[in-house]
DNA sequence: CCTCCACAGGAAGCGCAGGAGT
DNA sequence: ACTCCTGCGCTTCCTGTGGAGG
């Protein structure tokens, strides 16, 4: 028999596999609907004539941000075309289009379709997407994904603000959403204030919204009865007690329902949702870890060395602790790895910029020394299990030959 | 009490790449 | 095609901090 006419035959628990990776968007967002309403409340100016507000949106990750957004601004464009309306709707991920340049740029290629704009001067595009909106008479809503992300933020939302005093009959909205909270009080105060019309939060979901929302999907992509109610549950409460994130609890599905249909099971129990947890974390570690900088790598591989090596012992209590470094300590073992591959070694400062970097994707968790230690210092402990976080690291520092 | 230690984190500046202006 | 400009990653230098030790 042909390998793959064999690989087709196997049997499985997933009725569609696709309903449960995190790209898929439902049609039906559970306990969203009052940001729904709010969101649609302010567009729906837009259909009356007037220019909407800018709205700001913010919540951490897997909080139903971004397919809350796109759903919202599909349901718009649909009623838009049956009634005539003029609207035009822009979804941007900033984290591929990190500069106002880009953005602008992105909203000409939808707005022309037929020109190509790459290389023209920033202040030509600019013109060209104020244009389109000011001959059209059309409301343009721009939605940024991870609009902290923008580096030259305070231009873009001044320009885009400004615009709208250029144009007679339209105008422009923004959409600006991101899950650092700290963020919005980096801003500008005038960034701020025009960008932050309207707020939005999201807040993580608990376990029994998590579990709902695992009802749902389990429906449409499992066969019937393929998933016991326990491993839903047991889902649910993981995703819930680590971060209140929908996209790790609907991953966690995902690879318990692989495992089950590795080990020719016809049915998902809770034994399953326990190793898939595992695999899970490790992606998220894994996925973390590889788009940090290589010099942030090995800061990392230099924590995880010394916790896997030394005993922690504190020394005011003289107890065995849990491995708790000193950040001078890591400094050095840092200095000698980089050496050792033939990187070059940044600066002690720059280090410590590194170490705020990690602690911001809570890899590593920073204290405060206090009594009972010499001097100032801060107590360097990693977020994760030290052998996980070598296991990721050694596999990323491999692949890149080093 | 003063001084030293072991750092934290601000300020200034430097070299570089790539984009803008001409 | 050319210079000019600007942001980025980083270094150097410096001031601040709070306990330890004399």
């Amino acid at each position: 028999m042909n390998i793959f006419e064999e690989a087709l035959q196997k049997k499985s628990v997933f009725k569609n596999r696709d309903l449960v990776t995190p790209h898929y968007m439902p049609d039906k967002l559970p306990f969203r609907e009052n940001q729904i309403k709010q969101m649609t409340n302010v567009l729906a100016l837009a259909l009356k004539g007037s220019k909407p507000d800018n709205i700001f949106i913010y919540g951490r990750t897997g909080t139903g941000k971004t397919v809350t957004t796109k759903f919202v601004l599909n349901q718009l464009n649909e009623f838009a075309s049956k009634t005539n309306a003029k609207i035009v709707t822009t979804y941007i991920n900033c984290r591929n289009h990190p500069t106002k340049y880009k953005v602008l740029l992105k909203c000409c290629s939808q707005y022309y379709p037929e020109h190509n704009f790459i290389g023209y001067s920033a202040g030509f595009v600019y013109e060209k997407v104020v244009s389109y909106v000011e001959k059209n008479e059309c409301f343009a809503i721009i939605a940024s994904d991870e609009i902290d992300t923008v580096k030259d933020l305070d231009d873009l939302i001044y320009a885009l603000t400004r615009s709208n005093d250029e144009i007679s009959k339209g105008g422009i909205s923004i959409i600006g959403i991101s899950n650092n909270v700290l963020f919005k009080d980096r801003l500008d105060a005038r960034t701020k204030s025009s960008l932050c019309q309207q707020e939005l939060v999201f807040p993580p979901y608990n376990a029994y919204e998590l579990k709902e929302i695992l009802k749902q999907r389990v429906e449409l992509a499992f066969n019937e009865n393929a998933v016991q109610e326990s491993a839903i549950n047991l889902a649910a409460a993981i995703a819930a007690k680590e971060s209140g994130d929908a996209r790790t609890a609907v991953m966690l599905l995902l690879r318990a329902g692989e495992i089950a249909d590795q080990k020719g099971l016809s049915v998902v129990t809770d034994k399953e949702v326990e190793e898939a947890r595992k695999k899970v974390e490790e992606e998220i570690i894994l996925n973390m870890i590889s788009t940090l900088p290589i010099q942030e790598q090995l800061v990392l591989l230099a924590i995880t060395k010394l916790s896997l090596n030394k005993r922690g012992i504190n020394k005011l209590t003289g107890m065995q602790e849990e491995n708790v470094l000193y950040s001078g300590e890591v400094y050095e073992e840092y200095c000698r790895i980089a050496r050792s591959l033939k990187e070059n070694v940044v600066s002690a400062r720059w280090y410590r910029e590194y170490i705020h970097e990690l602690e911001t994707y809570g890899l590593i968790v920073t204290t405060a020394s206090g009594a009972g230690q010499r001097g100032q210092t801060t107590f360097i402990k990693l977020g994760y299990e030290a052998q996980k976080i070598y296991s990721s690291l050694s596999k990323i520092l491999q692949a890149e030959n080093i």
